[in-house]
Order: structure tokens, then sequence, then C-alpha cells
DNA sequence: TCAAAAGTGTTATCCTTACACCCATGT
DNA sequence: ACATGGGTGTAAGGATAACACTTTTGA
């Protein structure tokens, strides 16, 4: 390769001891919160810590480097201790210092950094022992983003009707009105930022932007959490001003807000790492494999093709028994073929055609 | 849409309150490290900071909560205060808890955790302004990971002969011996991992691994870096046992790692988001763009169906004018459609035939 | 006239999508 | 018999990969 330029030679403060501004420093502490998530037949659901009344929390605990090596790590272990819960795949998402979690700036005590993770397990009822105490609980994910489910309550794919009575007129007006200082500089106009994420005239509803849209839905003012850090502004301009907004159920801190990650990263990850087998029971039918996706991606699919899709792929085999109680002809079980990772340089399920 | 169920309930500490465990853990301090990545002609290259005889390491400074909203407002700030580079696209790597940045356990002082960044720019010529002092450069990326440059000096394709001549001998040897309790639990054999990774016997080699590979390779003991953190064990079992490991210059703590991420998450962004054109000049020439993309991905791509490739997608067009500086007839410039981010749902540059 | 690099056209192949149809069970 | 869900086959369309070939400059 070439030898080493002396070129071009931006100052930067090189921070050779890392210490060196520490004194100045307000203190900080670094929280891991988990989305932990699972699928009872159509439904995803989510761990939440409840509390009594107020909204739900994701079960977190604090990292401490002394006791555990990696924050990963520090996650397991604090999951699998006070839980009998088998975490099987756990995966980083994003780490947020936002001033969200505490809403005030005048706030005493150490600032909060929450590390969040995406953790995958089988249904309750699978995981014997889960069941210690009763603060925690699995929840429909969809009762915090019932804009995220598109399957309708019937058979047939259906939009949510919320959207179109309540989440676009409100949107729209937002995106007629000055954008703010802040949002100026960065990135595109309200009314394109709109269109990309909730699909207006022309572009398709992108299940993956499950994210932008709750950010964008915060930036509005129209969910719960938006009022609490201090947007008041932002929430006047609702249409009479009195009814509270309620999209959804709001969630403690930042924590809807990790979750709305969760749900973006998972449902891309569907497509290009066999990452649903770690929420699938050791044999399956390929409809409840089927229901489990859709369950994920909050649309229906193809249902032919996602058994060809599926079949295709070589990640499952058939165990040899089958099930009658799917009603109807009997299904035949299968498991998940785990030497497709040796296989395969990146197995997946790339299912577009919607059913 | 379903009421909420009552159901499993793992019993979870709810730590209501974030500070309860703050009196008894270390102090913690976020170190953001910024990857800042520029493409010269067919060299990418990464910011360093240079220690003197020392091993360079990623520009980073602390995170202040009580002056920047987020952490990445933190790091655009320092990062465009102290130098002069316009950073285009930013975006968050990985935040890393290991130990391996301080690599003693009895270390004083605040224990730090590294947030990781990606950024974009163009080369330093372009940005005018940039050089400001001395201690920071731009330095070729494959000087840090020679084995992942497969374009060849050359023109053709070409495998790095360092890969047959040190670095999957040594690696055959680890894969031979005891995995440790560590490794057990978790994952694949180290001969699987071998082969996915490295693309042994049958298996392609995705050059969207960097970080695994390195990974690896840390594991094994074959970086210098594995020994400054105290895997001396691992070292010792390197044939002769003299010979220094030398794959690639070293960084200081762990920011080759966060570079390896970089490098990973770049290569795999490439194909589905137009992140290219944040690390090209207004206008440019088909063959400079593929120089770039081949420059990041580390291989050659087919000339003709990436032209093809690049005009269908509509995310380029003509500028009008054209160039004689390539030498040969004279090339056609284009410029970046920005429209583009408009039209389509997710564009990008999915390549894959080789060159 | 030749080398070098830009730029065009064509074909075989695979994958996706969509549609139509048959099979095995319970009521 | 028929409703229900499981399971199979096949044809059209589009994207990709690989190939050969033409055009325009500088030396």
């Amino acid at each position: 390769m070439a030898a080493t330029p002396m070129r071009a030679t931006p100052s930067i403060s090189t921070c050779g001891d890392p210490m060196s501004a520490s004194d100045s420093l307000p203190p900080i502490e670094i929280g891991l919160s988990a989305a932990i998530v699972a699928v009872e037949g159509d439904r995803p659901e989510i761990l939440v810590v409840d509390f009594a009344g107020a909204p739900p929390g994701l079960p977190f605990g604090p990292f401490d480097p002394l006791r555990h090596r990696t924050l990963e790590i520090g996650l397991r272990a604090w999951v699998e201790a006070q839980t009998a819960l088998t975490l099987g795949y756990v995966e980083q998402l994003y780490t947020f210092g936002d001033r969200g979690r505490h809403a005030r700036r005048d706030d005493r005590g150490p600032h909060e950094v929450s590390v969040g993770y995406l953790a995958l397990t089988r249904p309750p009822a699978e995981a014997q022992g889960a069941v210690r105490g009763t603060e925690a609980l699995f929840v429909p994910w969809y009762d915090f983003f019932p804009w995220e489910d598109w399957r309708g309550e019937d058979g047939r794919g259906q939009r949510p009707a919320l959207l179109d009575e309540a989440i676009l007129p409100d949107l729209r007006a937002w995106a007629g009105e000055k954008p703010t200082s802040h949002e100026a500089f960065r990135g595109l106009p309200r009314r394109e930022r709109l269109r990309l994420c909730f699909g207006e005239d022309g572009m398709p509803w992108d299940e993956e932007r499950a994210l932008e849209r709750y950010e964008l839905l915060y930036e509005a003012g129209l969910v719960e959490e938006a009022a609490r850090d201090g947007r008041d502004a932002a929430l006047k301009r609702r249409a009479g001003g009195s009814a509270p907004p309620t999209l959804g159920r709001s969630m403690q801190a930042d924590n809807r807000r990790i979750l709305a990650t969760a749900i973006s990263r998972l449902r891309a990850k569907l497509k290009y790492r066999p990452v649903v087998f770690e929420m699938m029971p050791e044999s399956f039918t390929l409809t409840e494999l089927q229901r489990t996706v859709e369950a994920i991606s909050g649309h229906h699919v193809h249902k032919q093709n996602f058994r060809r899709l599926v079949e295709n792929s070589a990640m499952v085999e058939p165990t040899g028994g089958s099930t009658l109680k799917t009603g109807g002809r009997p299904a035949q079980l299968f498991r998940f073929r785990r030497e497709v990772l040796q296989e395969r340089p990146a197995p997946g399920l790339r299912l577009s055609g919607r059913g």
C-alpha cells in the first residue's frame, strides 16, 4: 500500500490522557436497558416493569465496570440472575445521551446515559421458571405503537384507522408550520420527512422506519413523552389544546424510543439473519413461523411464497412429526437447521411481497 | 389491539429510581471516538492523532452532558470546533465498555466507556482550512488492516499475500487448540469461526466481516493490542515466540476495534444507502465514483455493470461538463441527485459481481 | 497508429411475484 | 359434503452477471 503521507493536519486536542478533563465533568452513570421480545401466537410482546399507575418501563440496571468486563456481560448477568429467562440472542442497539431521560437541566445526581439492548426469547410459557415475582410482565408491543400494526383485526392486511383519523391530520398541520432553528440546519423539510416516514403520496410504508416515525411524532409533540420532556410549546399547537395526546401507551423516560429502536432493528434484521428462530419453540409449523414473522413486521406476507422461501433457504428441516392443533389438514413440524450459520454467508428471510 | 394480559411475570429489580445504586458504583467517563473517513484517489484514509512514536489513536474527547444535549451533538461540536473539517455524515457505531481500553484492573481514575462514531468527509484538499495544527493527519486505513485490501498492487483483484504467508497458518494452529472456558459456552467452535471470517474451504470472503476478523485475530493473540491488554498467554503460543506480531499497525487502546467497526459498517451501508457521495467532490466521473467504492469495499467491481447500476439507480445526473484529466477519452462529469432521498425508499449500490 | 480509458449493446440466468390448484383432516 | 387450513406447480417479469464491441482522446 503506500507510505504514510503527511498531508492535511487538522488540529485536534489530542487528549492522550483520557482523564484530562475529568475534574470538570459531572458524574455520569450508565444504565443498561433491555427490550426483551417474545412472540405469543400472533402477538409480539415486550417485558416491562410496572410502576403502579405510572407508565411502564423497560427493565434496566446500572453498569458496574468492576463486576463485569463488557456491557453485554453486565446486561446478561443481571437479567439472568434476577429472572429465570434464558436470553438467546442479545444485541446492542444504541446509546442515548439525551436529557430526555432526566428532563430538567437543574437535576442533581448523576447524569444518566442509557445503552439500549435488544434480546430475543421464547414465549413465557416455554421459558419455565420465568415466573418469580410480580413486578414485570409481558405486554403487546403494539400497545405502545398502534400505528405500526397493519395486519388488521380480521384477516386481510389493513391500514390502521388511527393513522387517518388522528395521526396524519395532526402531522400535516405540523408540517405546514415553520421549522424551528434546530431543525433547519440539518436534514429534510418537515413535509418530506412526513412523506418518507409515513408513506404519504406515493411513498411506500416502510416497516423498518418505526424509530423515525416515533421520533417524528415526538418532535411534533404528539406523544406524551414530548410534554414530559418540556416540549410544552410544541404541544400547545394541538387542535383544541385540551385533549392530551393519546397516541399509544407511553413509557418511562426514553424507554419508548429504545423500544422503537428495537422494533426497527428487529424488522430489518429478520431479512438477513435467522433471528426469528430465537423466538420459536424447538419444533414449529411453517404457518406458526409465518405468524411470528408477520407479528414482528406488522403486516401479512404471501403464504405460498413464504413457504418456498423458507424451504429453499435451507434454514429449516422437517422433524418428521406433525400436529393437528391447527385445525384442518395436519401440519408438518420443522426445526431450525443450525448448520446454515456455517453454510451460508448471511441467511435470512427477505420477504417483500405482501399477503 | 388486545387487552394487556397478565401472564408471565419474571421478577426484575425495578430500579424505579435510576440513582439507587450510584453510591457503590465507580466513576465512569464517556469518551467519544471518531473514525473520520475520507477517500483520496484510490486510498481510503482515516484521521489519526499522532503520539510521537507510540501507536496512533483516533481523535476523541469526553462527553460533557451539561454542554451538549446529545452524544452526537457533543461529537460534532468538538470536532468542528477543533478542526475546520466539515463532517457530512455522522453515525453512531457502537459502545464499548471493555477493560481493553484501560488494560489493568487496578487502574485508578474513572473507568472509560467509549462510544465510537463513523464520520464521512471529503478529501483533505477539498476541505479548505482543515489544516490548523500538526498533531492529526490522514493515513491509509489499510495500514492498520492490510489483509482487508484485495485489490492488489497491479490492476486485477488479488488475494493479499499476507493471508497465506502469515495469518492463516497461525490461525489454523490456533483453531487446532482447545478453546478457553470463556469461548466454550457461546457461539461456534474455532474452526467454524475461522471458516466464516476468513473464507476457508468453500466459504466466500465477506468484506463486511472486517470487525469479526479483527476480533478473531485479537482472540488468537495475533495483533499487538492483545499483548498490551494482558493476553500474554495467548501470545506465547506463537511459533518461535520471539518475533512480536506484526499484523498491521496497531492503535491506541481499543481504537483499532472501533476502526474495524467503522469499516464493516461502511462497507455494509454502501449497499443500501447513498453514503459514497458524502466522500465525493461536487462533480465526479463514474470511474472516480467506482474507485471510491472499490477503495472502501477493498476489491474491484465489474466496470460495465457498475456504470449501469449507477445510472439506472437515478442517484446521479450529468453536469454537462467533462474532464480530460483521466487520460484517454474525456469522461462525463456527474453530480449526486439529492432528490433520490425523497424518491426511493432505500437507495444504494448493491454490487456483488467482482471485477 | 497505438495505447488508454470512456461508454454502449446483448444475452443467459436466476430470483421474485403472482396465480391456480390439490390434499388431508374435523364437523 | 363442505369448510378449513396445509401444501405443490408453473408461468410472467425483472434484475443481475458476463460477455463483446465501439468511441474519443493523447502520445
